[in-house]
DNA sequence: ATGAAAACCGAGCGATGTATGGTTTTGCCA
DNA sequence: TGGCAAAACCATACATCGCTCGGTTTTCAT
C-alpha cells in the first residue's frame, strides 16, 4: 500500500487556471449553454484533459462556487457578520459580476430541487450557515436594542436570505433593478421600532 | 390565400394531455433529467409527435408555466389582490405541488439569466404585473391606516415577491420548512405600526 | 366523397457529457 | 542523477440529447 502523491506544481497552477478561465467563458457566454469543450479550449486542453481535474461539469461549477463563498466570506465576513454593511457591500459587490450570480441562481436552483444532485447537500449547509449568522448578527442589534425585541429572530434571518436570493431574479431581469436599497429597506422595516 | 384550418378536436385533447403528463414526469423525475422521449412516451408519441404541438422542449415548460399561471390567478386573484391572504394560500398550495415549483424556480432562473432565453420577456411581464398587484394591495392597506404610512410601497412589494422566490429554495432544501410563516412573519414586519 | 390540412412517424444530424485505454511529463528517492 | 510511479494529458468512441426533414396516415369541412 504506497502513500498516494499529491498534485505536481503544474496540475495545482493549472487546475487554478480552469476555475478563473471557465468563470469568464460563463459570464460571456452564460451558463447554460457553455460546453466542456470550450471551457477546455481556453485553458488550452482537450476535454478529456479537463475532465482529468474535475469528475463532472457540475463538480466544476461547484467547484468555481466554492472559491467563491471562500473569497466573499473572508473579504465581507458574511459568515461572521458584524453588520448589515458586510451583506450591503456584498451585494453591491455582485453587481459587478454578473456571470457568477447567474451561475450560482442556477446551480443552487437544481442542487434545490434535486435531492440527488452532487452539490443538494452542499447548498443545504450553506444555507444553514448563513441564516444562523443573519440570526446571530439579528439577535446582537436587538441586544443593542437597535432591533425590536418583537421580532421573529430566526425567521428574519430566513427572510434576509430569501429576500437576497429572490432580487437577484428580478436584477437579473432589469439589470437597473436596486438590488441594494431594497435590501436596506427591508432592514429598515426590521430595525425601525414599534 | 386560403384560411388557415384550426387543430382538430383530437389535436387540442392531445395537448392537454401533453401538458398534464409532462407536470407528472417532472415532478417524479426532475425537470433537468427529463428528455422529450421520456414526456412523448408517457402520452404515446414519438419525439417528433410530440414536437408537432410544441416547437421545443423549452415552449412545452413555458406553456406549463403559463398555465399554472392562469389557474393560480382565477383561484387565488394573486394579480388583483384583495388582502395578503390570497398569497398565503397560493403558497401554501404550492407546498402540494412541488414539481410545479421546482419547475417554475428552475425555468424563471434560466430565463431572468439568459436574455436570449424564449421565455425572459415573459418573466419580465410576469415580475411586472405580481410587482404592480402587490404594490396596490400594499397601498390599500395603507389608505385603511393597517399599514404605516411610511412604508415603501414599490420596495415592499419588491421585496415580497423576492421573499416568496427565495423562499422556495430554502424549502426545496428543507420540505419541512415554512413558507406561509415566514410570509406571514414578512407581513408582520410590514404592518407592525411604528 | 374528396382533398387539404392536421396529426404523426422513422431516420438521421450535430452537439453534448463522459468513459476508456493509452502516451507523455513530472518530480521524489535510491 | 537516473529510474520509475504517479500525475498530466490526449484521441477515440459511445450513448443520449434536442431537433429537423420527408413522408404517411387521419381528420373533417365542403
Amino acid at each position: 500500500m504506497a502513500a498516494p502523491r499529491g498534485s505536481y506544481a503544474k496540475g495545482i497552477a493549472k487546475r487554478e487556471e480552469i476555475l478563473t478561465a471557465a468563470l469568464d467563458v460563463i459570464a460571456r457566454n452564460g451558463y447554460r449553454r457553455t460546453s466542456v469543450r470550450e471551457l477546455a479550449d481556453a485553458v488550452g486542453l482537450s476535454q478529456a484533459g479537463l475532465l482529468h481535474y474535475f469528475a463532472s461539469k457540475e463538480e466544476l461549477f461547484q467547484e468555481i462556487l466554492r472559491k467563491r463563498d471562500d473569497v466573499d466570506m473572508a473579504s465581507y465576513g458574511i459568515d461572521t457578520e458584524q453588520s448589515i454593511d458586510g451583506l450591503l457591500a456584498l451585494v453591491a459587490h455582485n453587481t459587478d459580476v454578473p456571470g457568477l450570480v447567474q451561475l450560482y441562481a442556477q446551480v443552487s436552483t437544481e442542487a434545490a430541487g434535486d435531492p440527488a444532485h452532487p452539490a443538494h447537500e452542499f447548498f443545504i449547509a450553506r444555507y444553514g450557515t448563513i441564516r444562523g449568522a443573519f440570526a446571530e448578527l439579528i439577535r446582537r442589534e436587538q441586544a443593542a436594542g437597535r432591533v425590536g425585541a418583537d421580532i421573529d429572530v430566526d425567521s428574519t434571518a430566513a427572510l434576509l436570505v430569501a429576500a437576497t436570493d429572490g432580487l437577484q431574479t428580478q436584477w437579473m431581469l432589469d439589470p437597473s433593478f436596486d438590488m441594494v436599497e431594497h435590501i436596506r429597506s427591508f432592514w429598515n422595516l426590521v430595525t425601525r421600532k414599534p
